[in-house]
DNA sequence: ATCCAGGACGCTG
DNA sequence: CAGCGTCATGGA
C-alpha cells in the first residue's frame, strides 16, 4: 500500500512517540498497543477502527494532490507519497507539542518518550501510554525539571491541571477554527504555533497552518511573506480548508533538501 | 565546543 | 501593537 508509509508517517515531524523495530514500528496511541511490520509486499495499515481513524484512512490524498498547482507543492507530495496526517487524540497531541518550544525533534522524543515511561499506563513490550492529565497536575514542577522540560515543566503542570479541571479539549474539535485557537490559547505554554500544532494534529482541524523556523525559511518560495501570523493568515487563505495538511508535505519538503 | 530547535511570555518603546 | 530579551536542554 503506497498511500501508507509509516516512515514518512511518524519522522516527519507531527508525533514523537513511534519506535524504530527490527521489522518496522511500534507504539501506542489511546491506550492501544500497535505493532506495524514491512512485509515484501509494503506496510499493511491495521484495519481496526481506531486505527482508521488515527490515520485517516478514509482522506483522498490524490485527489487533494490533484488540486494543486502550484509546480513545487505537487512535486513534495509525490515525493513523499504515503506521508498522512495523523489525528490523533486532542491531549496526545497537546502534551507534545508543550515540549517542543524552542526544542529539537530528537530531543522532544525523548521527552515524549520519558513522561510516558514515567507517568503512564504499562502496555507492554516496553511501549507505554500517554499519562493522563491528573496525574501530571499533581506533579512537582521541579520533578518534571530533573526529567529534563527546562522551563517547560510549568506548562505541563499549568496545562495538566485545567484539563484535569475540566477544560473541555475535545469539545473543540466541534468549535469554529478560529474560536477553537482562541480558547487553546488560554492554556499555558500554548501560543499561536502550538495552538495551531494541536489544531491540525489533535484536533482535526485541516486549515490549521504552523509556522515555525522551517515554514517560516520556505513560504518565501511561494510568494508569502510577513511575519508569523501574518503567513499563517495568508497560507490558509491561499491554501484553504486542508492548508494544514498541505503544510506538512511542505515542512517534511524543506527539512530535506540535500538529501 | 558551539549552535540551535515545530516558541511562549513578559517587558519595553 | 510590534519588537526584543529571557527561559533550559542536549542532540548534532
Amino acid at each position: 500500500m503506497d498511500w501508507f508509509s509509516p516512515p514518512l508517517i511518524f519522522e516527519c515531524g507531527q508525533v514523537f512517540h513511534w519506535r524504530r523495530t527490527e521489522s518496522g514500528y511500534i507504539g501506542q496511541s489511546g491506550g492501544h498497543l500497535l505493532e506495524l511490520c514491512e512485509t515484501p509486499q509494503g506496510w499493511e495499515c491495521p484495519d481496526a477502527p481506531y486505527w482508521s481513524a488515527y490515520f485517516d484512512a478514509a482522506l483522498d490524498y490524490d485527489a487533494l494532490m490533484d488540486r494543486q498547482r502550484n509546480a513545487r507543492l505537487r512535486a513534495a507530495m509525490e515525493r513523499y507519497r504515503g506521508l498522512r496526517v495523523l489525528r490523533q487524540p486532542p491531549w496526545e497531541a497537546l502534551l507534545a507539542f508543550l515540549l517542543s518550544s524552542n526544542n529539537h525533534i530528537p530531543r522532544i522524543k525523548s521527552l515524549v518518550f520519558r513522561l510516558c515511561e514515567c507517568f503512564g499506563a504499562d502496555l507492554g513490550r516496553g511501549v507505554f501510554a500517554f499519562p493522563e492529565p491528573a496525574l501530571l497536575a499533581r506533579q512537582e514542577e521541579g520533578l518534571l525539571r530533573e526529567l529534563g522540560c527546562g522551563y517547560r515543566a510549568k506548562y505541563i503542570i499549568g496545562t495538566a491541571r485545567r484539563i484535569a479541571d475540566g477544560f473541555p479539549l475535545d469539545d473543540l474539535a466541534r468549535r469554529p477554527y478560529a474560536e477553537a485557537k482562541k480558547t487553546l490559547k488560554e492554556l499555558p505554554g500554548v501560543g499561536d504555533k502550538v495552538a495551531d500544532c494541536v489544531l491540525l494534529f489533535g484536533l482535526h482541524h485541516a486549515e490549521a497552518f504552523p509556522v515555525d523556523v522551517w515554514i517560516e525559511r520556505c513560504l518565501p518560495r511561494y510568494g508569502i511573506t510577513g511575519n508569523r501570523e501574518e503567513m499563517a493568515e495568508k497560507a490558509r487563505k491561499r491554501f484553504g480548508k486542508q492548508a494544514g495538511i498541505l503544510q506538512q508535505f511542505m515542512f517534511h519538503d524543506i527539512r530535506n533538501e540535500g538529501e
